[in-house]
RNA sequence: CGGGGCGUGGCCCAGUUCGGUUAAGGCGCCUGUUUUGGGAACAGGAGACCGCAGGUUCGAAUCCUGCCGCCCCGACCA
């Protein structure tokens, strides 16, 4: 097991090797797809269960819809089929025949598809296609849809979790009776994702709202969280949007309201993917390997027995085996290491490189003197503790680690940003990453431009409120000195 | 699609400039012994149609032609 290439050396390396080392993802043979690897899909199903569970809480049910979608379907909505077409998938036969001429299989012409399907890029036309026939009064309104699926969007360039070609994610869809309750939706899905990576993933985010040209394709408005990664780029961590009647009128969906008129509904749609598992890793690892937040991992104490095989290792088992129970008793996800063909150390530095928030050890001498070595990973510190107590010890170590994570990288967030008012200060901010709070004067002219020469986007507009990084102020746009109600963040982005 | 890099046992790779007959080394794997409180040491062993297809040659991992694939950096995007 190699050691990872230093952060500040090349964190772009840094993080394939870790993704692959902590054995999380690989590489698989078709370019831009990835084997999600058993330690790294538990870590994604934590996720998917804490967020099944406030999905839930929040009035919504799961669904499932189609892999494969009728190409008529995705050009009912403009703008849609104009964002999504380029990088779609198509199926075009369904039989595959020995080649005549060799060896291996060719594709059958006689079984050509009379309409061509496309492997969803995301589920909007397929869902409203259905909602048609589901919706048809105000008794049926709201609808509060959800499904964990897979799509496919094929990106010319891809990097493990936070591109792939194929990638896993949970999409909703809910459909209105009026604009205000669609909207009041699109913000409340934003504030769950924001509550998750907060406090599951203690990844502080930024709300806001895109702007148009950064927009959902067929939305009216997409909100998003924004993440601020260890390099100083942000990342989009997840995005609601309120897609008006643009799909309802596409698909034609409408209902009867109380009064008998014929309206059509008023439609969002929300989703995080694996992309999270990026945003992860490049919020809060470091060069000895992953970090993981106790909430999330999916192993949150582990203990390892040390004994030289004998009579010592009865003792020192039997010590151990009483530990697991006591923590597992107290909640904790525990495992005992109890691999007698692996040695301590290898062990001590596989639990660090995939990021195990508690190692507990346990020698012939902590047995004797009824004490436990009790390692945090945040900040490796070790200390002897007495065994009388441990699961409380525990307990409150890993809310520790939780919130120090979280209070790390809330203060690398804030000091991240940065406020300017003139165009030289805003390219020399350029050079520290983080965030830019700069006036710009709403035009798509001047954020393209800006885009062009800094390779830094409008990542979005703050929500006001409390605790917002730019508090509305009147000033003048940093690049054309045109009036401007507020400040908007930019940042390069993953 | 542009620019760069690379395809050699499961993995990392030397060898390719200048062709030469058992394709080297490390990691990992298997067996044994000694070890075991921070990634063990020694000894032995298994494992390769050198990305694919042609060509040149007495002889090709190495030279020529064509193709395929992957990674990294850009443009596009969650």
């Amino acid at each position: 097991m190699a050691k990872l290439t230093p952060r500040d050396k090349d964190y772009s390396k840094w993080y394939n090797e870790l993704v692959v080392e902590a054995d999380l993802a690989q590489h698989s043979d078709v370019k831009g797809c990835m084997v999600i690897k058993p330690y790294g899909f538990a870590i994604w199903e934590r996720m998917k269960d804490v967020l099944d569970a406030r999905f839930k809480e929040t009035g919504h049910v799961n669904a499932y819809f189609p892999l494969l979608i009728p190409k008529s379907y995705l050009s009912k909505e403009a703008a849609h089929v104009e964002g999504f077409a380029k990088e779609c998938a198509v199926v075009t036969h369904y039989r595959l025949k020995n080649d005549p001429d060799g060896q291996g299989v060719i594709v059958d012409p006689d079984a050509k598809l009379e309409e061509e399907l496309i492997i969803r890029p995301t589920s909007e036309t397929i869902i409203w296609k259905t909602y048609k026939n589901w919706i048809q009064s105000y008794r049926d309104l709201p609808l509060l849809v959800n499904q964990w699926a897979n799509v496919v969007r094929w990106e010319m360039r891809t990097r493990l979790f936070l591109r792939t070609t194929e990638f896993l994610w949970q999409e909703g869809h809910t459909a209105h009776a009026t604009r205000d309750e669609a909207v009041a939706e699109a913000e409340l899905m934003l504030r769950v994702y924001a509550e998750f990576a907060e406090g599951t993933l203690a990844m502080p985010v930024i709300q806001g709202v895109k702007t148009a040209s950064e927009r959902f394709a067929g939305a009216l408005d997409t909100y998003c969280i924004e993440a601020l990664m260890q390099d100083g780029k942000a990342l989009q961590a997840g995005t609601s949007h309120f897609l008006g009647q643009n799909f309802a009128k596409a698909f034609d969906v409408t209902f009867a309201t109380k009064e008998g008129d014929k309206q059509h509904v008023w439609a969002t749609s929300w989703g995080v993917s694996t992309r999270l598992m990026g945003a992860l890793v490049m919020t809060h690892s470091d060069d000895l390997g992953l970090v993981l937040p106790p909430e999330l991992a999916p192993i949150q104490a582990v203990i390892v027995p040390i004994h030289k095989g004998g009579d010592g290792e009865a003792v020192v088992m039997e010590r151990c085996n009483a530990l697991f129970a006591e923590l597992k008793a107290a909640g904790i996800r525990v495992k005992l290491d109890d691999d007698d063909t692996r040695r301590s150390g290898w062990k001590f530095a596989q639990y660090e490189l995939k990021g195990v928030p508690v190692r507990l050890a346990i020698g012939p001498r902590d047995a004797e003197g009824g004490t436990v070595e009790l390692a945090r990973r945040d900040t490796r510190e070790k200390s002897l503790v007495p065994f009388e107590g441990i699961a409380s010890n525990v307990s409150s170590l890993l809310s520790d680690i939780q919130n120090g994570l979280l209070a790390t990288s809330r203060q690398r967030l804030s000091d991240s940003i940065v406020e300017v008012d003139t165009w030289d200060a805003f390219t020399a901010a350029l050079d520290g990453g983080g965030f830019i709070s700069a006036h710009w004067d709403g035009t798509d002219e001047t954020e393209e431009w800006i885009k062009q020469k800094t390779k830094a986007t409008i990542r979005c507009i703050p929500f006001d409120g409390p605790g917002t990084p730019t508090p509305p102020a009147p000033g003048n746009c940093v690049k054309t000195g045109a009036p401007s109600e507020r400040r908007v963040l930019f940042a390069r982005a993953y």
